[in-house]
Formats: C-alpha cells, sequence, structure tokens
DNA sequence: GTTGACGTACGTACAGCGTACGTGACACGC
DNA sequence: GCGTGTCACGTACGCTGTACGTACGTCAAC
C-alpha cells in the first residue's frame, strides 16, 4: 500500500543516492514499483513532496538537551545536531535550505535555541539577534561542507588553486597550503567556538549592566 | 549578433524578473528574439550558462578596498560589498550560491579578504580559518535576506509566529515580536561586528604571542 | 444481494524542457 | 568558382510535471 511516508523516504533515498537533480515524480514512482500518478493521491505535487523532504530531514535532528549543562555547553551541542544531521543526508541539505518551509519541524530547534539563550541572560532583542547569528554561521558552513559550497574556499582545492597564477593572486598562492587543507569539522569547531565565546562575554556584559 | 554576454545579461534579467525557475533555454531565446539553437553557438549547454551568470555577478562586486584604512574597517567594506551585490540581484543570489564556480571572478574577493586578514596579523592558517568563518556568515545572512531563507527565522513573520501555539512553543511566542522584527541591515551588522570585534581580540592574542 | 459512493492505482495525453543533429545563409582565402 | 568556417535556425527525441478519465477494490445503506 502507498502512502506519503513511503513516497517521502523513497524521496529521500533518490536524493542521497543519486543527487536532488535526479528527483523526478517518475524516478520516484519506478523505485517504488507504482505508476506515476499514483503518487498524486499522498502528495499534491512535486513541490510539496520536496517541502516533506526537507520537514523530514529537520525532524530527525536528535536533540539532546541537557538542562543542567552549562548553556555554552549546550549552544555547542544544538550547532553539531545540526551538523550532524546534514552529514547523515549530505545531498538532501541543500534541498533542505533552499525550501524556506513552514511548519513545527523547523520552530522545534528555534524554541531550544530560544529557550538556550534565554537561560544565557539575553534579553528576546539580542537573543533572537544571536540565533540568527547563530543561523547563518551554521547554514553558510553547511553549504561548504556539502560542497555546495557558495564560497570561494577550495571545493577542488587541489585543481582550483594550484593552477592560480602568482603575479594576479599572490596571496592565494602563498596561502594555498591552508587553503587546501580542510578538516570541515575543525573549520566548523573553530568557528563555532568563536561564536560561542563572543556570546559569552556579550552575555556578561548583559548581566553586568542589569544586575 | 549573438553573443555570449547577451545571452548572459538575459538571462539574468529573466531571473530578476521571473525567478531562477523561469529560466529555460526556450525563454531566453524568446527573450533575445532568436532561435533557441541559436544560444549553444555560444555556450555550451544550460549548466555552464547558469554558471556564467554567478561569475558575472560575482564580478560586479565593487571592491574599493582602502590600504590606508583600518583592517577592522576594510574587512567590514568587503563584506558590506558582499550583501550590496546580493540586494542588487537578489533572485540571482540564490544561482550564485549554489553553483560551485572555479574561475578568477571567485578568486578576487578571497585574494582581497587573505590580504587584509594578513595585516591584521594573522598567519595562513588562522587567516584561511577566518576568511571562512566570515564567507559562512555571509552566505547564511544572504540566504536569509533574500527570503531563500535556509532558516526558521520569520520569512512571512506575521503568519509563521503568530499561529504559533504557546503550549508548544513557549519560547517562540515569548519572543514573537523580536522574531516577526527582521531589519536585514540591521541583523547583518550586528553579526558583522560580533565577529569583526572577535577578530580583532584574536588578532591582538596572536601579536602578544608573537612579539 | 444489490446498489451506489468512495478511495486508490493506473494509462493516456499535453505542454514544456534540454539538446543532438542536419540545413542553409553568409563570409572568407585560394 | 570553390572549399572551409561560422552562425542562425528547424526538426526531433527523450525527458519532465501533471490534468483528466478509467477501472478496480471496499464498505454502507437499502
Amino acid at each position: 500500500m502507498l502512502s506519503r511516508d513511503r513516497i517521502v523516504a523513497a524521496a529521500i533515498a533518490v536524493i542521497e543516492r543519486e543527487g536532488a537533480d535526479a528527483v523526478s515524480m517518475r524516478r520516484i514512482a519506478a523505485e517504488l514499483g507504482v505508476g506515476v500518478m499514483s503518487l498524486y493521491n499522498h502528495v499534491p505535487n512535486k513541490s510539496a513532496l520536496l517541502d516533506a523532504v526537507a520537514e523530514t530531514v529537520l525532524s530527525q535532528i536528535e536533540f539532546t538537551d541537557d538542562p543542567a549543562a552549562h548553556w555554552t555547553q549546550r549552544v555547542r551541542m544544538q550547532a553539531r545536531a545540526f551538523r550532524q544531521i546534514a552529514h547523515h543526508f549530505p545531498r538532501c541539505t541543500m534541498v533542505v535550505v533552499s525550501r524556506q518551509l513552514r511548519s513545527t519541524a523547523g520552530l522545534l530547534p528555534v524554541e531550544r535555541a530560544l529557550a538556550t539563550l534565554r537561560d544565557a541572560g539575553f534579553d528576546g532583542r539580542e537573543a533572537v539577534q544571536m540565533l540568527r547569528v547563530f543561523i547563518a554561521y551554521i547554514v553558510g558552513s553547511l553549504l561548504r561542507e556539502v560542497g555546495v559550497t557558495p564560497t570561494f574556499a577550495p571545493v577542488r582545492p587541489d585543481i582550483a588553486v594550484a593552477e592560480v597564477d602568482p603575479a594576479l593572486f599572490p596571496m592565494v598562492s602563498a596561502f594555498a597550503p591552508d587553503l587546501m587543507a580542510c578538516d570541515h569539522e575543525e573549520e566548523f569547531d573553530f568557528g563555532l567556538e568563536l561564536l560561542v565565546q563572543t556570546m559569552a562575554v556579550r552575555a556578561e556584559q548583559a548581566a553586568g549592566h542589569e544586575g
């Protein structure tokens, strides 16, 4: 028996195996051994199916929030939970990121993050700003990591940087070794630590002004 | 006479006017009043055309780098130059971000940024890490701003947050006013300042250890 | 037991897509 | 005049999303 969940699962499988471009209604129907139009009994259209994919992926984030832990540690955990899911569904990440979905699946992480930031001592305005900075950083990092790489950082460093003309790009040439190496986890944690520590300083300032 | 530049310009025009989904070879050919296949005399395929679009948009970033200015100010300027171009070609931003292009157009910003970070006193490793953090933050911010909104932040805040069940999402409900308001420029500058100041601290530490 | 309604799977059909291929018009060096 | 190239173009193929009509199951009411 066909079902929405089975269709979404098949879509995720196809995306992870063959990339987001390979997704077509016919492809997914074939994957499930059913006719194309049968899918439309459970999913209104392709766009909605991709939304469902994004939502499903997002809902699988495992937030093992420990209220007893220091809030900085909780921020780290939450950020890494995002990274982990992107690692688990690398090729779905771009799908998740490129669809602006409005659902409870998307709101749960926000809820958790705001709670943590409130515990850190930020008021509403600051908490939201901090949250947005974090989200921006995480999303940008994941895009680089997933290889969609919006940036100029070395996607295929060996090729990109090695061929650079030192006269035109002296810095890029000089820093080529560092540009080529890219331990995604290390890079992510570097920026994460940067942000968390900055946040800690701000939290103390806020507490100081207040009390 | 048809030319690669005219084709790319037409593609950008179509994207900005009707969105990236509206781009098709036929659509662009019609825009230029030529046959579809004529395009292929100047562009190998659609993918290459979109790459050219990304490259063209990227190359229009205006880096008015002032070597006399303090490096923190130069970092700010460069980051804002990115934001400005995304503002100028909002609907092309997703195209730029989603194609990993390897070209000099993409390397120039990296060159400038590395030079600035070197002036700040960072060695190669640190400079590259800092650069990556900045790129991640900028890319993530622009995605939110452009409305492709990878995040859960309020794309359509009035709708999204207003309907939230306070019992399920107490924090989101409580912070609704702050979540709803989103002055993109202000948010961007907040995070930018956060990063620049953190960077300044690091730079001092690095200088201290060194000298 | 018959009838009708309903949900589900399916096939057909259509407009649109990217692009491989062939054709014809024109400009050039010989 | 005659290859040889470049460029615009038309046709055609296999793909896409999906509107529509159809056929077969199950279940309720009579």
